[in-house]
DNA sequence: TACCAGGATATGG
DNA sequence: CCATATCATGGT
């Protein structure tokens, strides 16, 4: 008999719920959490893979999360609040962030509907590198349609009420695979060549969270966009979304220009040098400001 | 059915 | 540093 665990987490004054709901929501193809009413059931990739149901607590300022699937330790449980943590970027002062929204007719707009709205991450490197490399090129459905093909073909999965939870796969999965492999997949053979060559990197420890973490932006920029495939709209896609440096700043994205072309009102979509302007004033905050831009789209 | 999509690389100027 | 060609496939 399995017995299930819970705990609550902390979160932030300027945090909630549903706004970050409506993130979590509004991808039709998202295939690793779902959600169940006001919940976001989650296989966590830690050992075990316990699986999270993550829900507003009893009390204000609280997520209630209730593990199961694993082995209730403290450890786990620990593992766990870490990753949510994480996952939600909670321990990000968002208060200057706001401050400068207020203040600017591009960005007001989406931080006042979306208030509350953390930067989810994507905590671990693979899955970002990943996901980058997915996305690539591409409309994000069929983005997300390549990424569930790839989950249920090399990711793990656990049983859960009835269904399966997916977590991403192993770097070492993909590292130990030939273009063959995932060329039926609907990948190009570019993005076989990216991913497995990136899997690999991760895989033999030349590349790892913790050492790009310890350099500034410009520096994890320049590592990421070394290596093959990772152009500079993939790197500080990663250093959003892993890293967590919030003055990444993806000026080079389509969703972005979309966004800005929206809120700007003019006729055509902004040029980079446009948009390098817009974004004067939002130093150390490029990353929310592009994460808040895109909800005004998807 | 064209056009486009949360780009990257290679090449030439 | 900037412009262009090429890749490559499904969604709308």
């Amino acid at each position: 008999m399995i017995q299930n665990t819970t705990f609550a987490v902390t979160v932030p004054e300027d945090f909630r719920l549903a706004p970050n709901l409506g993130y979590l929501s509004r991808a039709a193809g998202e295939c690793l959490h779902r959600l169940a009413g006001d919940a976001i059931v989650k296989a966590l990739p830690l050992p075990g893979q316990p699986v999270a149901t993550i829900s507003g607590g009893p009390r204000d300022r609280e997520l209630n999360i209730t593990l199961s699937g694993a082995a209730a330790t403290d450890e786990t449980a620990k593992a766990a609040a870490d990753y949510i943590r994480d996952w939600f970027d909670l321990d990000t002062e968002l208060a200057p962030f706001y401050r400068l929204a207020a203040a600017d007719p591009l960005l007001e707009a989406a931080a006042r509907l979306h208030r509350g709205l953390r930067l989810i991450g994507i905590p671990d490197l693979f899955e970002a590198l990943a996901w980058g490399i997915l996305g690539q090129q591409i409309n994000l459905a069929f983005a997300y349609t390549l990424k569930r093909r790839l989950v249920e073909a090399y990711g793990v999965s656990v049983p859960h009420e009835g269904e399966r939870l997916w977590t991403f796969p192993a770097p070492q999965t993909i590292a130990a695979l030939e273009m063959r492999d995932l060329l039926p997949l609907g990948l190009s053979v570019r993005k076989c060549e990216y991913l497995i060559h990136a899997a690999q990197l991760i895989a033999d420890g030349t590349l790892t969270k913790q050492k790009l973490a310890a350099l500034d932006t410009r520096e994890a920029e320049k590592t990421l966009v070394a290596i093959r495939g990772i152009g500079p709209w993939t790197a500080n896609y990663v250093m959003m979304r892993c890293l967590r440096k919030m003055d990444a700043f993806p000026i080079d994205d389509v969703g972005l220009h979309r966004a800005l072309h929206h809120v700007t009102g003019a006729a055509e979509r902004p040029s980079r040098r446009e948009i390098a302007a817009m974004a004067a004033g939002w130093q150390g905050f490029e990353a929310y400001a592009t994460f808040y831009l895109w909800r005004l789209l998807y």
